[in-house]
DNA sequence: TCTCGACAGTTCTGAAACAGAACTCACTCG
DNA sequence: CGAGTGAGTTCTGTTTCAGAACTGTCGAGA
C-alpha cells in the first residue's frame, strides 16, 4: 500500500500508523506520559507480553518517539523515556479520550479530561492564530507543501464532496 | 487487558482502541470524510482487501462510527457514510496528521493543513472555556466521572511522576 | 559460598489477523 | 443471451500476536 500518489495526505496518517498503528504502541506512550519508565513496570502496568513490549520499544525508539538511557552499570539497566516526539503524541491521546467519552458505547468508567488549574472541561479545538478564531474539521484544507521536486498543487481535502455535515464542535 | 482499575483513563483509550485500533479503521475513516462511500471505491482508494474491508466496515457499523444505508433496490446496494460518531473522529486525524509532518521521518510529500477561509497553517490546541485560554498537555488532569456506582476518587493523571517535559506547544 | 530475588530480556509454542486471488450472486444494460 | 457492475464470500498462505517458560547478570543476605 501507500504505492501510488492516489490519495494525498493520507500518506501522512500511513506513516504515522507505521510507527503507532498497533494495539499497544498508544498505550506504551500513555504509560510514558504517566511517569512509567521500566520494562518490567510497562509490563505490569499494560499486561502486555515481553517479548511483544521488546519489540514496541525496540520500534518506538528507532523511530524516535522514545529513548534507552542507562541508569545504571552492573548490570547495565535502561529505562524507556519519551522523547519530544512522544510527548508530542499528546493531542493524539486527548482526541482518543475524548472521542470514546462523546461517543463510546457509554459502558466502563469514564474520565473527563479537565484544564488542571481550574478543573473546567477542556475542548480539544483546531486553532488559527491568524484569524484568532477556533473551528471545526470542516474548515480544513491540505496543502501539499511537495516532496523535493514533486508537483506542489493543492490537496482538495475534506471539502470536495464532503459530507455535507456541519460540525460546529 | 482492562482487567482491573490499574489505568483509570487508559480505558477510554482501549475502549477507542477496540474500534479503530487496526492498521486500516482509521483510513477508511478518512476515505469516507474525503467522501467515498461504496464498497469499490473505499477498495480502489486504500487498495485494501475485500475481505478485510468488510469486516472492518461491519464493526465501524457495529460501533456507530458508519451507518450503511441502501442507495437503491433490485438489487439492494448500501453505501456507507459517516455517522456523527465518525466525523467526530476528525480531530484524532488531524493529531494524526500534525505528529506526522512535525516529528516524521520527513520522507516523502508532506501536507500541511490549514484554516481553509485563509490558508494559515492550523495549531491544534486544547482550550479551557472557563479561562479562555489555550494550554499544553501538561496542564491536563483526569478527573473520574465514575461507572455508575464506582468510586468517585480523582486520578492523577500525568501529574504525579510526570515527564518533566514542558511542552509549550 | 549458595541461594534468592529484581530486572531485562529471549525462545519456544499456538492463536489470531492479514493479504491476495478466485469465486458467487443478483441484477441491469445492450 | 452474454457482458458488466456492485458487494460480498471462500479459499490459501503469510505475518503478527499472545502466553508461558527460560536465560543471564548482578546485589543482598544467610
Amino acid at each position: 500500500m501507500s504505492d501510488g500518489p492516489r490519495d494525498q495526505g493520507g500518506e501522512a496518517i500511513e506513516r504515522a500508523l507505521r510507527v503507532i498503528g498497533d494495539r499497544w504502541s498508544i498505550l506504551i506512550v500513555r504509560a510514558g506520559l504517566r511517569g512509567i519508565r521500566r520494562f518490567d513496570d510497562f509490563c505490569d502496568d499494560l499486561g502486555i507480553a515481553r517479548p511483544i513490549l521488546t519489540e514496541r520499544l525496540r520500534r518506538l525508539v528507532e523511530h524516535g518517539v522514545m529513548t534507552k538511557v542507562p541508569y545504571q552499570r552492573n548490570p547495565v539497566r535502561h529505562e524507556y523515556r519519551l522523547t519530544e516526539a512522544g510527548i508530542a503524541l499528546s493531542p493524539l491521546l486527548v482526541a482518543l479520550v475524548r472521542w470514546s467519552e462523546d461517543h463510546g458505547d457509554g459502558e466502563g468508567e469514564t474520565v473527563s479530561l479537565v484544564h488542571a488549574p481550574c478543573g473546567t472541561e477542556l475542548e480539544q479545538a483546531f486553532w488559527c492564530r491568524a484569524c484568532a478564531t477556533t473551528f471545526g474539521p470542516t474548515a480544513i484544507r491540505g496543502v501539499d507543501r511537495g516532496v523535493p521536486n514533486g508537483t506542489p498543487e493543492a490537496t482538495e481535502d475534506a471539502s470536495e464532496d464532503a459530507p455535507e455535515a456541519e460540525v460546529g464542535h
